[in-house]
DNA sequence: CATGAATGAGATTTCATTCAT
DNA sequence: AATGAATGAAATCTCATTCAT
């Protein structure tokens, strides 16, 4: 990449910071361009010289950081032997991924359900697919390590994403208080390994 | 009731049904309160004498939903001691609310999340605490009858409601295929009741 | 008048007080029609048979209003000859008049500035001409008393009307207090019969 | 100030004059922000870029009015040894003013005897009071100068205010003819200084 | 290249009036 | 005769996007 790429690339990143700063607190719809180009100090043109408009910088700011979370779950839970703390380290990377990013996950969700036909959602799409592909992976190697699942990997990772965005959605109506995260993250391992029957 | 007051509330449940209808087709803000009219065949005022705006449809139609949930809940799950059954019918139930009503669900956790002082969001709330109430009566009677669950009934409904609307989110995002509602009630037992781990 | 003709007339007369009582406490476009019928126990549709619309309701209030004034006037202030009661007599039932009417009567003066061809407009203008014929009528005789005025009766009355309406308006904007009515009618008298200078 | 900030002054005034020119013909309420935006030939948008709503080009409209009104009296009659000549200049300045703003003095008072807790209102309400405070002053200077006044600055005060809003009602509902100002002008100075009565 | 003023479609809401029952 | 459900024009306001400077 040429130094003005960079540049350029570099730019796009920290819009995306502010953007993802601002998605966290309320829904796609009610942070405004505005509002993005005032809290990155840039005036709203130049936004758009960056991205052709809002869906872009929404599916910018998933991708990367769908991105982050494969090179962690590369990082802590690919190619370990110690197959129980993976999976832990799995949950706690997925959850954290999905609290920090759930308005923009709910706004792809609906915008899966009525344009779906979009270039944009395409890339996400991509993104995604890679993240599906690293947890298959993730299974498979558990697998060979001992660990016997009652299901076949695409189940598993389906109900792993229910249960992850299921607390997600529980999260966000309720008032958040001391060890949330802690105690979802229990409930978590309790509902996908443990079982809730005694 | 008198005759006008059961006239005015048949109309009500009608505008509903047709605004249900809606919602269940695209996200709340997309449903125009011109739409809603069109659909049913009335005047844009007319609405507003039966509704004060476009919330309270949405409290109104919610509302009647877990009201028929629990009603047929209340008969089919509770005071009967085939337990398997009455659990296997309590997923399905809540399944079927939660897929029909995915849109307004999530419309109301970004309203919980935004203005938390809304006289509406307080009917849907007594509504809503009825239907905890409820579960945690068939949980209950479940455990009269000798089911053992590992964790309390408050983590049990946690748990419960995570996972259903995670296979809600899960639905709304992928195509509808054959058997979906059979393969993600399976699924749902076998997260719920017997564990992913063999 | 048959007995049909006089029901009416009382109805009429009804709804009016009725309306009055509204318009005293707020501005003639917050005052809806669902409100009048509601308080005056009748549909709306009956209120249409008794009035052509909104505009003749107020018309119709108005002119009772000042029929009776001028009832008031005459009884009070004609043919007395104590004419500084009389005078003093006459501030106080104008003031009063134009306290309880003010919201009409500034309606009256916009409708009067727009709509310059209107038919109900003539009824009031009729009305008010009577009004106006009745003080000069009541100048005069002070005059014959032996009473002087430094103006004609086309200018007096000017005046009159200018300090009480401007009181009116004042007592609008103001929140009302203790005695502000007898305060008024002191600057009133003031103002008018003594002179500001000393 | 910066250019960019005075270009927006010079816009917002630019549009408060339009503004002002349409509220001098017909009611508040009857001006509609459509018809604004068209006379001063911008989209509906940019008005809500200068303003936050119609009542704020309002609260600018007359507070601009008032500081206007404030310098010229401050000019014209405060500091001059001719106390008549500035005592008539003022009821002039007063009256000028009040016959130009008269649509947005009335709406005020409606808003003020409504909405009594509203930020816009404190702005016009300290402008107001300089106002106010400045015709106080006037007044002090007045009796330096030897003249008389039968009634305290508070009373004097109302007097005026009372005695040019009438006459401000007055010529609203009545055609305007000619010499109506000097007419006026000449009644006030009766009204107000030499008394009516010979 | 950066900017932010300008745009205007589209949303919700109100209410005088009509008219079928 | 009485009713009130139905209407729909018109108002305010928001915000993603464009484009002249």
């Amino acid at each position: 990449m040429s130094r003005k790429e960079l540049e350029r690339s570099f730019r796009k990143d920290f819009v995306g910071d502010v953007a993802l700063e601002l998605f966290s607190s309320k829904p796609f719809e009610r942070v405004s361009m505005d509002e993005i180009a005032q809290k990155a100090e840039l005036g709203k043109g130049t936004l758009y010289k960056l991205f052709s408009g809002k869906e872009e910088i929404m599916v910018h700011v998933i991708c990367r950081g769908i991105e982050n979370l494969c090179r962690d779950l590369e990082e802590q839970c690919l190619g370990t032997s110690d197959v129980p703390q993976a999976l832990k380290r799995l949950l706690e990377l997925e959850y954290d991924f999905y609290t920090k990013y759930s308005n923009l996950v709910l706004k792809l969700v609906f915008h899966q359900s009525d344009n779906s036909e979009s270039a944009f959602l395409d890339r996400v799409r991509v993104q995604h697919q890679q993240h599906i592909d690293l947890l298959e992976r993730i299974f498979e190697q558990a697998r060979t390590e001992g660990m016997q699942f009652r299901l076949d990997n695409q189940e598993l990772i389906q109900a792993l994403n229910a249960a992850i965005k299921g607390l997600m959605i529980n999260r966000m109506e309720q008032p958040i208080q001391d060890n949330s995260r802690e105690k979802d993250l229990e409930l978590l391992n309790t509902m996908l390994w443990t079982g809730l029957l005694a």
